[in-house]
DNA sequence: CATGACCGTGATACTAATACCGGTATAAGA
DNA sequence: TCTTATACCGGTATTAGTATCACGGTCATG
């Protein structure tokens, strides 16, 4: 194995990532949201369904930007201080 | 084409990342920060010398966290205010 | 009813991130 | 000298992010 594919623990930040995301986007449009900060409607998407747990930087930076939100904040609300509030 | 290759512009970014990153690491070895990051030192080594320009979220805030950066610094540093400063 | 504008999902295509391996070079220490 | 540790690079393998397309569903408006 190369690549080590994604943990469980990865996709459910991905999921806390995505909900909180989508809690910042409020009643904007996703296809609004999407080209206001240079990516597909349809990678949104996936971002904010946690389809893609771990996307690049950059694109959470500039979708940060757009909605007002703080990297920092958003880092944080990820961090998942027990692994044990999944099996919960 | 599919997914959009990485523009000269994302490259540049990837560049200044790097820069930061390899400026906050100091006098620390790569291996040890990669390793206290989470992320193998092949990785790191490739995010700081630009080979990885766009890297995923959670790595780059893994580094942060692990370099005392803040998140919001280093996205305002890759900024690239104006493209001009690219060719002069 | 028809049309359009959204949202949501799935399939597909292609590039990039990540990790492991081997090789090379340099510097410090036994 | 030999070993060790570090850094850098090339290649390789595998997974994942991103974009486009196609389809279906909902709701508002003509």
């Amino acid at each position: 194995m190369v690549r080590t594919p994604l943990t469980p623990l990865e996709r459910a930040r991905g999921l806390q990532l995505g909900a909180l995301l989508r809690g910042a986007r409020g009643e904007r449009s996703i296809g609004h949201v999407a080209i206001a900060a240079g990516l597909s409607p349809e990678t949104l998407r996936k971002i904010e369904t946690g389809r893609a747990p771990t996307p690049a930087f950059f694109t959470i930076a500039a979708l940060a930007l757009e909605l007002g939100l703080s990297l920092d904040e958003v880092a944080a609300v990820c961090a998942l201080p027990d692994p044990d509030a999944l099996s919960a």
